[in-house]
RNA sequence: GGGACUGUAGUUCAACUGGUUAGAGCACCGCCCUGUCACGGCGGAAGUUGCGGGUUCGAAUCCCGUCAGUCCCGCCA
């Protein structure tokens, strides 16, 4: 049927006979000679028609739209000289139609223009209504071609390099306790029970080093019942990986060269040789978050021993109940900060309050080395302490310091999050300039204050440094994030595998032992049949293809993905199901729909 | 659950502070054009301004509700 792909004829197949299979991208109709630009997914080629060298298809050429399928066979053709177009790959041939079969018109008004030529946007609701359509373009063509390398890259390093066997997993599993909300799936042959959509092939992958298969990845489908963002989707996929044998430091070496070889081929990106590693105190430190941008400064300076016994209540106060005074500097800031920006109603203002921030003190250093600000600030500045706070801050004339009072995680949050605004406004990001880094360390556990307990910081299966085992409490686990520019990309952890830690660590969590036994009783079990040391990690993959692709929403990685209120506008699922499949379940919905209109309800 | 933004022709956008018949590019339809490649020229058709209500002499514009989409918080590794 097709001879070659449109994209893919050369000079050298000049005076060829080929035969092209694609969409009509666009019809330039001189009157006396027709173009058209014939795509396929390769790319796109010239065919002209016109009455004196192609009399039988010139008639049918006219009658050519947009995105019609045609079949065109014709002789590869040198175009004139001065015509030849540098803008295409085949820029420098044309196909004369000898024949143009339609192989299919289009019916009706197309919703929205699909050449690329058309560089209007268009809205995204609609795009996702005709995915179909969305998908032929350039866009995302180019998208799904990446993922689509990125993935064959992973294969091949990770199979041919380094030995891994890809094994899969079930989709149909158990619901487990610990971490995101599961969507379940009733057993019509088991009535009453549930099956549970994985939120990650974890336990199973443990298993599989238990039996042996001691290195194994997966390109896997996890599914999370949360609410959506930019950057998170219900269904979702994971490269997952899991080895045995093998230290913190062996498995991020491996990972290192897997992530180096991804980016080098994919973007050409050359990885710093060995990737930085940060501990997760250090980050949360200097940056207020486990995932720090590091591709500008703008450090935070802790500032809370100069001002814990100050009469400026915000700040003592804050500390004396256990929480921090951080600093935020602004490397020119007088000038492109105004007040109103950090005062109650200003963006800066909001950014902070949004973090759970109550307030945002400020102090501006003049150019005469002054410090401005507001007097309950000004009245408590002594010389040694103003002295201290420009040398920790190393504030210079024209800055502006940014103030976070209160608890720790607050202070930090919102601190965090205003660096990142000002660092992008001030231009201290150089697009050019990327930054990647392993941020290690963990603690294990962190306090659930709604649910007043413990929770696992990674997952429960989370080995803590041994050095730290005397106080699981407060131990730090051996887990490490990849965070690149700011972005968590993947993380993992070295697992535990021998049963009174993992007892430890369910017990540390709250879980009761009868509990963990009827939950995670087989991974426990499967402990004492002889468990070798291991330990993984698992890529947010789409989120490592938007970010290599440099899309702002993992949406435009995904084929066909779901709408922030997690419909899919192409099918319109989730969709009502008849009856008898819900009596065949064994399952009732309580749902009371809304009033249908608003009449019924008066 | 909460906050913010968006919704105008098939589509992308415009329409001043509420004021006469809601405009333009592309697409669509017709005519013309033999070297274009975002071809060009002339003409035409195309609108429940998301939907419902309200204020007003008058609403795309203001108010309330609602639906859909997006971003964010909560939630989620």
């Amino acid at each position: 049927m097709r001879t070659h792909y449109c994209g893919e004829v050369r000079t050298e197949d000049l005076d060829q006979r080929v035969v092209l299979n694609g969409w009509v991208d666009r019809r330039r109709d001189h009157g006396g000679v027709i173009f058209i630009d014939l795509r396929d997914r390769t790319g796109i080629i010239q065919i002209v028609s016109d009455p004196e060298r192609t009399p039988k298809t010139y008639p049918l050429a006219e009658s050519l739209r947009n995105e019609y399928v045609i079949q065109v066979e014709g002789r590869v053709t040198k175009r004139p000289a001065e015509s030849l177009n540098p803008k295409l790959p085949t820029g420098t041939i044309e196909i004369y139609a000898e024949r143009i079969e339609v192989l299919n018109p289009v019916h009706q008004q197309l919703p929205f223009q699909v050449s690329k030529t058309d560089t209007d946007g268009v809205r995204e609701e609609l795009r996702l209504k005709y995915r179909y359509l969305d998908l032929r373009r350039d866009r995302m063509q180019a998208n799904l071609k990446l993922r689509h390398e990125v993935v064959k890259t992973i294969r091949r390093y990770l199979e041919d390099q380094e030995n891994f066997l890809e094994i899969e997993t079930p989709v149909l599993t158990r619901s487990t306790p610990e971490g995101a909300r599961d969507f379940l799936v009733p057993s019509r042959v088991n009535p009453g029970e549930w099956f549970a959509l994985p939120q990650s092939p974890q336990l199973f992958k443990q298993l599989l080093m238990i039996s042996g298969y001691d290195r194994y990845y997966q390109i896997a489908r996890c599914f999370r019942d949360e609410d959506l963002r930019a950057d998170r989707q219900p269904e979702f996929t994971q490269l997952d990986m899991e080895m045995s044998f093998m230290s913190q430091d062996e498995i991020m070496d491996l990972n290192e060269g897997l992530m180096r070889q991804v980016f080098k081929v994919i973007r050409g990106i050359d990885l710093p040789h060995p990737i930085p590693r940060m501990t997760y105190q250090e980050a949360m430190d200097q940056y207020g978050t486990d995932r720090p941008d590091t591709r500008f400064s703008m450090k935070l300076v802790n500032v809370s021993d100069l001002f814990k016994d100050c009469g400026f209540k915000v700040f003592s106060g804050a500390i004396a109940q256990g929480g921090a005074v951080k600093v935020l500097p602004v490397p020119g800031g007088n000038a492109k900060v105004s007040n109103v920006r950090i005062k109650p109603g200003g963006d800066l203002f909001r950014e902070a309050s949004e973090a759970g921030a109550r307030g945002l003190a400020y102090i501006r250093v003049r150019e005469n080395g002054d410090l401005d600000t507001i007097g309950a600030i000004k009245e408590n500045l002594t010389p040694e302490i103003t002295q201290e706070l420009l040398a920790r801050t190393q504030a210079q004339a024209g800055d502006l310091l940014l103030f976070g009072a209160g608890a720790t995680n607050i202070v930090n949050a919102s601190l965090s999050r205003l660096r990142l605004v000002l660092g992008e406004e001030l231009g201290l990001i150089d697009p050019q300039h990327s930054s990647i880094l392993w941020v290690t360390d963990f603690p294990m556990f962190e306090w659930n204050a709604e649910e007043q307990r413990l929770e696992a910081l990674h997952h429960p299966f989370t080995a803590p440094k041994p050095e730290d085992l005397a106080d699981l409490k407060t131990a730090r686990s051996q887990a490490y994030d990849l965070v690149y520019n700011g972005l968590e990309i993947g993380g993992g952890s070295v697992r535990i595998h021998q049963p009174q830690v993992q007892k430890q660590v369910f017990s540390t969590i709250g879980l009761s032992e009868a509990e963990a036994h009827n939950k995670f009783g087989f991974l426990v079990e499967a402990f004492n049949y002889g468990a070798p040391p291991h330990g993984g990690i698992a890529y947010g993959l789409d989120r490592l293809v938007m970010i290599l692709a440099d899309e702002e929403s993992i949406r435009d990685t995904i084929a066909f993905p779901k709408t922030q209120q997690a419909r899919c506008l192409l099918t319109g699922a989730p969709a009502k199901v008849d009856d008898r499949q819900l009596k065949e379940l064994e399952v009732v919905s309580t749902y009371v729909a809304d009033q249908e209109s608003p009449e019924q309800g008066l």
